[in-house]
RNA sequence: GCCCAAGUGGUGGAAUUGGUAGACACAAGGGACUUAAAAUCCCUUGGGCUUUAAUGUCCGUGCCGGUUCAAGUCCGGCCUUGGGCACCA
């Protein structure tokens, strides 16, 4: 038999024309076996697939396989999150509309994944702008707004008066507007929202079960974004006598509040305010909300003229309105504590404010005179009433109770998280599902109605609004309660809604319901999840929020969408994002036809961990190549000594059969190791090039022995099988070439004997003090003692000791003795 | 600015629980094979110092300091880079 180039192209044509054929990706109901859910992200459908996509894709058919031949059911599938922004600008600009855009890229990008052979069941495909998926958008929405958590408010966007149009963050450059470069302005509107702040103790709560199998820094950054503060509400007064009540974090330096200050857009404000204030008021109304925070913008504001009194000693303080002053916190308006809060110290020598002190430094009394910061730290409460001389920890519960007792004031507790806007003045996106009508009002639209269509045959040339507002035939419409004249909401759902349920759609995407009740609850949750970083708050943080109101609606039975996070790097190259604009970008089709889907495969996963961002590197990719050629070629040249049930289980073996049969074995372990637990599946790869490297090493005629032949069958039999996951379509080949006629798919991962992990001969390392100064090989059996005496006893130490003291031993079991010494 | 990460040879990275820093790979250099080239196979490779050379010696994981017999790993303080900051998805 000759021994056969490696000829990509045509290995993984064939492979993936088989795994159609013999449609071994069709997900099967099968309960003799553990269910896994394994979902990557769904992609935007922009056109072509990048590398990041081609990152996550690869660790996500790696599990998928690894799950697979591990004996579970898999449900591995894809789909399209295909609202969005990039539709419409192409709409916009090249007259393409945004139905066929979307359609055309899907189409492309499918042939993209094909060429990569990943492991989807593409029955279960989900694309989101089709109205059998977001009509159970509107249906949840519908069933939000019956228990009153979908309701509308003003909020701001930002407005480009020359375009008459809402530009999303995006389309704000530098505060102008993309387009024209006309100034942006903040202008309200009447929108809607989903009332996410009444699951914020839940979606915290919910850490607990999410702590076993995400990733730390995730949980902590949802934390810090929910921003849960305990604290007291303390009721200020006007001198009119109106209630003024605020929060605070900081209730033991309430006898320190020298002024107040309220956010320009307050609702109290509109009556009162004149002039300057005025003034004030409407520029700070138009600052964008980004800029308004900036640490690098200086904090303004201006005396209202009007006088607060504090409930707590008489006092009365001026009250002025603040930029910085968000309206979303607490109750739009702070007391302000110049003493004791550095921002608060800047305004007021700023405005010219006085200063009080009322926590004072044990170690260094404070003096008003000469400080030029805040004292922030903790301290004893003077000039402070009821808590005088307590330690300001012990302050804070004090006249907390003393408040309540009063009834000045009430333990309260504040989230940083806000309510979801979602709302998008935009036309690509799914309908929200109400109706205006005169008599009625604000009414959704009745489920037989279900879905509201967007309509698809519209123009884009004529103005910069969205298409449907133009629309007579969307637009006008009968009201569902009196059937008189009504008119439609014109506004789309943010896309984070349609990508908050979509896993759950998975699992019955054919269902005439939003999902089928038995596969929904067979499949979910989802066992693990893995995406980009950048998704670690906002999306992770609708869907776990989406889960939530599923399962209080009786639709989920759980309330946790997903039990394991991976959040896998960006794909970097010189040292920025693969980008067009930075000109950095690697076309994952060109890789492909020079070096085939394994090697860039391989190459995805080899070149760091996964959760770390990857360097993209040309020779890094020829390196895996030739990996895989050195693979194929040591099976083409040994395939036919193999015997397919050879085991060297039980055979007297010569010593270096005995030696590759350990290595292999460590090999397994490790490599199994490193998928199973630790996710670091770079480590694997370097695990069986090390074996490969060993294979290489060992002089050939061993091979060719009768217990050779029986070593290297039991390589073969490990050894491709544990490739079949990072390299699948060569692994498959060389699977056939060695005379295996049945699929690496559905095979089992190779199994291990811990017995022959275990290496007979170690290294011990000799230390003084620390300091590496000898060594010596002994069996792994040694114990701690012998390990000590022969420290004592090895020439290079007994020279470096002689003559000092020794003043421990310290060994460390099969690793090293560290003698420490004096004088 | 705020929240969260990361920083190790010429390069990507390894070091699983505080225990031999640099596995594996790239690049570079050398050798074998070849008429030649490519491919392949083999060897060397953190830096400095010093005696023909060694089982030698010192330095070394962004910077400064600390804990420890022992620190890439733990603690405190910085610096730089990246992700997110609510209408890109």
């Amino acid at each position: 038999m000759a021994e056969r180039d490696y000829n990509f192209q045509e290995i993984e044509k064939k492979w993936q024309a088989r795994w159609i054929n013999e449609g071994i990706f069709k997900t099967r109901q099968d309960t003799s076996k553990k269910k896994f859910y394994l979902l990557e992200m769904f992609p935007y459908p922009s056109g072509r697939l990048h590398m990041g996509h081609v990152r996550n894709y690869t660790i996500g058919d790696l599990m998928a396989r690894f799950m697979t031949m591990n004996g579970h059911n898999v449900l591995h599938p894809m789909g399209w999150d295909s609202f969005g922004l990039p539709a419409e600008n192409a709409a916009i600009q090249n007259n393409i509309p945004p139905m066929k855009w979307t359609r055309d890229n899907i189409s492309h990008m499918k042939s993209q994944f094909a060429k990569l052979g990943f492991s989807y069941d593409w029955d279960k495909e989900v694309a989101t702008y089709k109205p059998e998926y977001y009509k159970w958008n509107q249906w949840v929405f519908c069933r939000m707004f019956e228990k009153g958590l979908a309701y509308k408010k003003k909020a701001p966007v930002n407005w480009c008066p020359e375009c008459a149009t809402v530009l999303a963050n995006e389309q704000v450059e530098d505060g102008k507007c993309w387009r024209c470069d006309s100034e942006v302005i903040q202008k309200e509107l009447n929108q809607w929202f989903f009332k996410i702040t009444v699951y914020a103790e839940k979606l915290l709560k919910g850490h607990d079960i999410l702590k076993a199998g995400w990733p730390e820094r995730v949980l902590v950054m949802q934390k810090n974004w929910i921003g849960r503060s305990t604290g007291l509400q303390v009721n200020f007064k006007l001198e009119s006598g109106e209630d003024f009540p605020i929060f605070t974090t900081r209730p033991d330096t309430v006898f320190g509040v020298t002024y107040m200050v309220i956010a320009p857009e307050h609702p109290f404000l509109e009556t009162i305010a004149q002039g300057e204030v005025r003034d004030f008021i409407e520029r700070f109304k138009n600052q964008p909300i980004l800029e308004r925070l900036s640490e690098d913008k200086e904090k303004e504001g201006i005396d209202t003229g009007l006088k607060v009194i504090n409930p707590f000693n008489g006092e009365k303080i001026p009250l002025f309105v603040g930029n910085f002053v968000l309206m979303e916190y607490g109750t739009g308006a702070i007391m302000s504590v110049p003493a004791h809060d550095s921002r608060d110290f800047a305004f007021a020598k700023k405005y010219n404010i006085p200063i009080k002190v009322v926590i004072d430094n044990p170690d260094s009394p404070l003096d008003i005179n000469t400080m030029t910061d805040a004292y922030v730290d903790d301290g004893i409460c003077i000039h402070s009433g009821p808590i005088t001389g307590m330690n300001n920890r012990e302050g804070i519960e004090k006249i907390s109770d003393y408040a309540e007792d009063k009834g000045i004031g009430k333990r309260d507790v504040n989230y940083r998280l806000k309510d979801w806007l979602i709302s998008r003045q935009r036309y690509w996106g799914c309908p929200i599902p109400a109706v205006y009508c005169e008599k009625c009002g604000t009414v959704p639209v009745p489920d037989d109605q279900l879905p509201v269509v967007l309509p698809v045959d519209v123009d884009f040339q004529g103005s910069s609004q969205s298409p449907l507002k133009q629309m007579d035939s969307f637009v006008n419409t009968t009201c569902p309660k009196c059937g008189g004249h009504a008119v439609r909401e014109t506004d789309t759902m943010d896309t984070f809604v349609d990508s908050s349920w979509y896993f759950a759609k998975y699992t019955s995407p054919g269902s005439k319901d939003m999902f089928d009740r038995d596969a929904v609850n067979y499949w979910m949750p989802v066992d693990q999840y893995i995406g980009g970083i950048e998704h670690a708050v906002m999306h992770l943080l609708y869907a776990r929020f989406f889960t939530m109101v599923l399962q209080d609606l009786g639709l989920l039975q759980c309330s946790e969408p997903f039990t394991r996070l991976l959040t896998q790097g960006m794909v970097i190259k010189d040292g920025s994002k693969m980008s067009k604009s930075k000109g950095n970008v690697v076309d994952p089709d060109e890789i492909i036809k020079s070096y085939g889907a394994d090697t860039v495969r391989l190459f995805m996963l080899f070149a760091s961990p996964p959760d770390k961002d990857l360097d993209w590197s040309d020779k890094g990719v020829e390196g895996c190549f030739r990996f895989v050629g050195r693979v194929w070629r040591f099976v083409e040249k040994f395939r036919e000594l193999y015997t397919p049930e050879g085991s060297p289980e039980g055979v007297n073996l010569s010593t270096e059969l005995k030696k590759i049969r350990s290595e292999l074995h460590r090999t397994i372990k490790a490599v199994t190791y490193d998928i199973r637990e630790r996710m670091q599946y770079n480590t694997a790869i370097a695990r069986m090039m090390e074996l490969t490297n060993a294979l290489y090493q060992v002089p050939e005629n061993e091979f060719s022995t009768s217990e050779g032949k029986l070593v290297l069958s039991e390589i073969f039999n490990s050894l491709i099988p544990m490739l079949s996951v990072f390299v699948p379509h060569v692994a498959e080949e060389m699977w056939e070439s060695i005379g295996r006629p049945t699929l690496l798919y559905r095979h089992n991962w190779p199994g291990f004997r811990e017995d022959l992990t275990v290496k007979e001969e170690i290294e011990i390392v000799f230390q003084v003090n620390g300091k590496n100064r000898s060594k010596m090989n002994a069996s792994s059996s040694i114990t701690k003692e012998e390990m000590e005496k022969a420290a004592l006893d090895d020439g290079k130490i007994k020279e470096l000791i002689s003559g000092k003291q020794v003043v421990k031993v310290i060994a460390v079991p099969g690793k090293l003795v560290n003698v420490v010494i004096k004088g």
